[in-house]
DNA sequence: GTTATTTGTGCAAACGTTTGTATTTTTGTT
DNA sequence: AACAAAAATACAAACGTTTGCACAAATAAC
């Protein structure tokens, strides 16, 4: 069956297509009168706009990209949900891509968002991804990019990013005030905004505190299994007793490590996290970690674009704003009295 | 600037439009020579062909929309991952919308997909979902719609589901092995078919096995909230040494009831899961739980919706697909004697 | 009562493709 | 060399909106 249109529209009540689009619109130079006898001819027909045609004539759709790593992650997944909830009511829909945390995937991911001449692009980056030039396409087509989390300033526009630096700042902080001393690092990828400034965080309660830096600091162990490996060759190369992991993943590998090895959390080794993934709030012991308010980051992100969609100028387009996090202190790094590993 | 298009293709080559754009569609009615000419000025003028205006022209867009209850559930983004393996490399890409279990999200999300000209729409119901509307709709505007996990018979076109009869079947037959011999049940709403049929596998294993049905089913205990809930009052009711619990977050809150109760698992209480959620290995004791393919559902979710954009007719356009599930037995419902309660 | 202003509508072009049909050019046949 | 067939390209309409401009009718200003 064929759809109805705002010219089968027209025809019927003897206007024409521009009348009838004006008045769906709700544009003032068409009268209240035909206005309501269009809405009602509409309804009647059962008409559904369609959107592809006013975007191909207006040159950009209601349609707004975002591009993320993974979908099944916590963190993503809530973020997703919160800009959502800004852009639905807004008039706009998502379309959600998968960079799998690949750079070449994220790009062509990109590519297909300008050819579909989205509205405006959500990025988190992959970790993988060095080069920014199809960044730059989007400038060119003047299609709005706003970062968020993985931000990178090679790319032009605002950038939504958690308080990485005090949320480690306060984990590590937490652990020495807990009377651990020797407190090791496993982080992600050091060339990442994202671990880079954890890192700062876990260093800067270190000096502060008078207490060692070296005690081992592993790169690259962000997943259960890379944080499993690295928990037993540090074991092998220094001692610790408490560890900041710069992901919730790599706390779980590391407590099996240490219950693989006899190490009782948090009597012999204290440990914290980073991101409160549902499942640290029930594994055994609870897992201390830095819950990063997903909520916040995705309606702030998804306002900016908003806002930069609807073009408030380039002045306010390229800065940062930071979402604050907060240390949930559960099991895993409280012990009743410092023991000495 | 200005963005480059066909026409600016053909100037250049002092050819038409329609010339270019059969080349770069690879049709063999134009010559092998000029083919290459517009593929190469194509490249040195950064063409990006517009999908939308060639989705105007075609009434159809290369666009899939996929409606979700929530992405953010380790089943539903995997299925996620394993649609768009399929569907990128054959040229559609996926436009994720969530119903957050709301009837009226997803009916809304459904306009929104057909305002959008989708080529064709893959989904999983809504909790509350009874109105089945909107698809009557798709399916007068000739949009396929595959149906898969959660589906529905009201709805025209292919269902892929999981073989929940099975699941539940083996998971109960292998609590009964175990020793245990009143089992209750945790499950949620009966009128959605995927509870209906784990249902029906439970009290198939029971009855097979000459067991009591009648131990205590609770309904809506789904979540880990309810999941604690329904354990308290079942313990009140009712006598049983084993559970076998419909998802995965309401064997955490039986658990968890158990535990606080002072009961253990499983020398006390056997459970078994079901859906295999990330944290169900590392959680103590192991979750005995039915994992899902998450994998394989959307593989074939996917290759059906092709099928049925590609109008393989109406002929194969009603059917259902089983994608087995598998019993994966750990410590949660292992005990080496029988124990009476 | 004439002219200026406002208000409501129509006309037609445009957005960038795709595609059926017509036309030209090339190739093949006799 | 003449003609038919095949191959390559051109022409033009269409997809369903939106929107600048023109126009008519109604209202206001003098």
């Amino acid at each position: 069956m064929k759809r109805t249109t705002i010219i089968d529209i027209a025809e019927a009540l003897g206007v024409t297509p521009s009348t009838v689009s004006r008045a769906l619109a709700g544009n003032s130079r068409v009268s209240e009168q035909t206005r309501d006898r269009v809405r009602e001819k509409a309804l009647e027909l059962g008409y559904q706009p369609n959107v592809v045609a006013a975007a191909l004539r207006r040159g950009k759709s209601d349609t707004v990209g975002m591009v993320v790593p993974r979908i099944n992650r916590h963190f993503f997944s809530h973020v997703i949900s919160a800009v959502e909830e800004v852009l639905n009511p807004a008039g706009f829909n998502l379309l959600i891509c998968q960079s799998h945390e690949k750079a070449d995937l994220e790009k062509l991911a990109v590519q297909v968002l300008l050819k579909n001449r989205v509205a405006g692009i959500i990025l988190s980056h992959a970790l993988e991804t060095v080069d920014f030039g199809v960044f730059d396409a989007a400038a060119r087509e003047r299609v709005p990019v706003v970062q968020f989390d993985r931000v990178h300033t090679a790319v032009a526009g605002p950038r939504i990013i958690n308080d990485n630096f005090s949320g480690a700042y306060l984990a590590v902080k937490h652990l020495i005030k807990s009377g651990y001393k020797r407190i090791a690092h496993l982080t992600g990828s050091l060339s990442v905004n994202v671990y880079q400034e954890r890192y700062r965080g876990y260093k800067y309660a270190l000096e502060e505190a008078g207490l060692p830096i070296d005690t081992g600091v592993m790169e690259n162990s962000i997943t259960r299994e890379t944080g499993y490996e690295s928990t037993l060759s540090l074991l092998q190369q220094t001692r610790f007793d408490a560890m900041f992991c710069a992901g919730d993943f790599a706390a779980i590998g590391a407590m099996q490590a240490l219950h693989d090895k006899g190490l009782s959390v948090p009597s012999a080794m204290g440990i914290v996290g980073f991101a409160n993934e549902p499942f640290s709030d029930f594994i055994s012991p609870r897992l201390s970690t830095v819950e990063q308010n997903a909520h916040d980051m995705g309606h702030l992100t998804a306002k900016a674009l908003i806002r930069a969609i609807n073009g408030k100028g380039p002045l306010e387009a390229d800065w940062e704003e930071v979402v604050p996090v907060r240390l949930l202190v559960r099991d895993s790094s409280m012990r009743s009295e410092a023991v000495a590993y």
